[in-house]
DNA sequence: ACATTTAGTATG
DNA sequence: ATACTAAATGTC
């Protein structure tokens, strides 16, 4: 108990934020023996005891009579004072209230539990009986771990037997078996575990990341490199050389699918499994990595986006990989980026961050073109990968019905390859329903008049709506560009339906579906990947998730359904999503030594986009977008956010939109202009209409006052919710 | 008249 | 969030 400007004494005054809704702080009484700033306390709330932090001395102002007195300090590590300026920074950036960033930091049960016991095993001091083959292969895995206590099931796992082994020697005496507190430290990682033979070119990199862990200070890299180059070997050597300064490391992964094959190279380069952070991870192992984390007891995490919100003690290293991945974006409750956020808490912490990407984001690759990342290309390992052949197949001379989005010169590829036992993949660059009004004679996507947005149809109304400012026009009979009749079309094909007109066009070839919505655990998918890679599928239909790092010995060929979907108009990050899924996509086709083709579907095969994909020109692609964007004065060029309006009543939502655009002049006053309202991306949720507005601003303004400021304004009625979502991501 | 659902409000 | 109160609606 020592006294200090950060310690209260029983009694005093002090303001405690807690982890409900309420945006403000309230004060309380310093419990029976004091207590500090940052200590987690369980307090009175009406008629509720809810958990807390400590922030600093009670503001007053409030009838001291009515003061109630927090009931206790938690067992837990009080919240440093580097995670509180985190919370803060995070919580004025995206406007979110500190309560809610205090929730995302407490997500772990039990906290607030008394500490209990369980039993761990060491090593004991007496020689057992009869040393059998099992015996032998426990007491060997205690000791080849010194003092390191295991739990029962660690250590029979460990050693390859049943836990009965083990409680045979702990009556000989020859294993100890011991109460400590229920929630122990993760095993000791070793620094030196298993060091892998590095390339010449992955050692550079590892040597440059090494030194820049050295100075404990804050630094970004980029670290480029296609699949295959050994990225996941360098990044483990920066996390060896936090661990041996002494400090803790996190490494953000963007799919949970993907965890299971990560720990174990971590368990062979460290001779130990890291803790792990996501939401398929049980309530006690959440709550021991919680603690462990700020106690220092836990060295590495793997985890999920809202690992970054775990309370680390000496964080070191956070290494982002595929830092291009959406899913690094938050998209409902707190709204935030953990790539950005990511970059946040390692400057205030004085940490390095990792970012990891074959195709990174056109931010990302600004930031290292301006010299703010250090960038680090890693080169293929083998030698210079053998491209394959890349073409476009020009979709307006394609005689094709309509509801029929398979080419006959696809399908041409495709029949060639069946009849030589190879496999074809073809691909849909498609997310939600998001159908485009398409000219099939010349190609023109309907615009809307007043954005640079282009028209979708609605399928309610059976008119054409803008997502970007709301606009509706009747669809057109006759295309306004070439005034062809009769071949406007809703462009959107779907999975299922694209699977129907394979079997039905390639009658003797086997179909496999790969779609994330499909699979209903991560296991069943594995296993029919595993089974198409086996070469039991000839053609093998995708989304977004075959791009995601698989190998097909056998694939050869790889159609693009619709790489016209994701370019020009609506999203201003669909080019580059494009960019990066070709480029992912196109690696894939002819790894093993039979050669590869590419062959992508366009209406626009004169688009910039479409020219650098075939070309092949990376630098010269991200040069000419950011150009681009540049120009239209958006991201990373510009600034922007959504304004997301919900209510069970669409009509409800929609008014007070409009409402809010017409009421802009805090945004004006900053250069900003107001677009919408429109339906959100995510139309309906949970019986919600969502409805958007946009905002743009230029790139210096001060965004978040003048948001704060206009939607400050307002009072919402119960039913209404506003929320507000800093640089989105999702533009349909 | 009473129970049941819904909307609104305060929490130190 | 959540527990409570007040108001509105429904049931016997």
């Amino acid at each position: 108990m020592t006294a200090g400007p950060d310690f209260f004494d029983a009694g005093a005054l002090v303001g405690v934020l807690t982890a409900q809704p309420l945006d403000r702080v309230l004060d309380y009484r310093a419990p029976e023996g004091g207590c500090h700033v940052g200590a987690f306390v369980e307090v009175p709330l009406g008629p509720r005891k809810v958990l807390g932090v400590v922030m600093g001395p009670g503001e007053g102002g409030y009838d001291l009579a009515k003061v109630r007195s927090i009931i206790r300090v938690l067992d837990v590590a009080p919240m440093a004072e580097e995670m509180q300026a985190f919370l803060q920074k995070a919580a004025d950036y995206t406007l979110t209230p500190m309560s809610a960033m205090l929730r995302l930091a407490t997500r772990a049960p039990g906290l607030g539990d008394p500490p209990s016991m369980r039993k761990v095993y060491r090593l004991g001091y007496s020689e057992p009986s009869r040393v059998t083959d099992a015996r032998q292969r426990v007491l060997d895995v205690l000791e080849g771990q010194g003092d390191q206590a295991f739990t029962l099931k660690e250590l029979s796992d460990e050693a390859g037997v049943t836990s009965s082994v083990v409680k045979g020697l702990v009556k000989q005496g020859a294993v100890d078996e011991v109460d400590t507190p229920r929630d122990t430290p993760y095993r000791r990682l070793d620094p030196a575990h298993a060091s892998k033979d590095l390339t010449e070119d992955q050692r550079a990199c590892a040597q440059t990341l090494d030194t820049a862990i050295q100075t404990s200070a804050y630094g970004t890299t980029l670290l480029r490199g296609v699949t295959g180059s050994g990225k996941t070997e360098v990044y483990l050597e920066a996390v060896a050389a936090t661990l041996r300064a002494g400090r803790q490391a996190l490494v953000l992964l963007p799919e949970i699918a993907l965890t299971a094959e990560f720990l174990t190279r971590v368990q062979e380069r460290f001779g130990a499994k890291p803790a792990e952070w996501h939401s398929g991870v049980t309530m006690t192992e959440r709550r021991r990595c919680w603690k462990m984390v700020g106690e220092g007891g836990a060295q590495l995490v793997v985890g999920a986006r809202s690992a970054l919100f775990l309370p680390f003690r000496d964080l070191g290293l956070i290494v982002v990989d595929e830092e291009h991945d959406t899913s690094y974006k938050q998209e409902d409750g707190v709204l935030y980026n953990a790539r950005d956020m990511a970059v946040l808490r390692a400057s205030i912490c004085g940490a390095q961050v990792v970012l990891a990407s074959a195709t990174p984001s056109l931010e990302t690759w600004v930031n290292a073109e301006a010299g703010k990342y250090t960038r680090l290309d890693l080169k293929a390992r083998f030698g210079v990968a053998v491209m394959p052949e890349l073409r476009a197949i020009d979709m307006r001379s394609e005689d094709l019905p309509s509801n029929r989005w398979i080419s006959p010169t696809m399908q041409a590829a495709v029949t060639q390859r069946i009849e030589r036992g190879e496999q074809s993949l073809l691909f849909i660059n498609r997310r939600g329903y998001a159908p485009v009004t398409i000219c099939r004679a010349c190609g023109h996507q309907v615009g809307c008049d007043h954005c640079d947005a282009r028209m979708v149809e609605h399928r309610f109304q059976k008119r054409l709506m803008c997502h970007q400012c709301g606009e509706t026009k009747p669809m057109p009979e006759k295309c306004p560009a070439c005034e062809v009749e009769g071949k406007m079309a809703p462009v959107g094909p779907g999975v299922e339906r694209l699977g129907e007109e394979a079997a039905a066009l390639f009658p003797e070839a086997r179909v496999a579906t790969l779609s994330s919505d499909m699979f209903a655990s991560a296991r069943a998918l594995k296993e029919q990947i595993r089974a198409i890679a086996a070469g039991e599928a000839d053609i093998i239909i995708g989304t977004q998730l075959v791009a995601k790092g698989h190998n097909f010995p056998l694939l050869t060929l790889v159609g693009v359904i619709d790489a016209d979907l994701g370019l020009q108009g609506s999203d201003l990050r669909a080019a580059e999503r494009t960019f990066q899924l070709m480029r992912q996509v196109a690696g894939r086709a002819g790894r093993a030594e039979k050669p590869g083709a590419a062959m992508l579907q366009t209406f626009q095969p004169e688009h910039p986009v479409i020219r650098a994909i075939l070309s092949g020109d990376e630098e010269g692609f991200w040069r000419a977008e950011a150009e681009e964007r540049r120009h239209a004065g958006v991201p990373p060029f510009g600034r922007m956010a959504g304004i997301i309006l919900s209510s069970p009543d669409m009509q409800e939502a929609f008014d007070l939109g409009t409402h809010l655009a017409r009421t802009d002049a805090p945004l004006r006053q900053i250069g900003a202009q107001v677009f919408g309202p429109a339906p959100a991306p995510i139309a309906r949720v949970r019986g919600r209409h969502r409805v958007r507005l946009l905002v743009k601003a230029p790139k210096g303004a001060a965004l978040q006052a003048a948001l704060a400021q206009w939607t400050g304004a307002l009072k919402l009625p119960n039913s209404l919710r506003l929320s507000v979502d800093i640089d989105p991501q999702s533009f349909y």
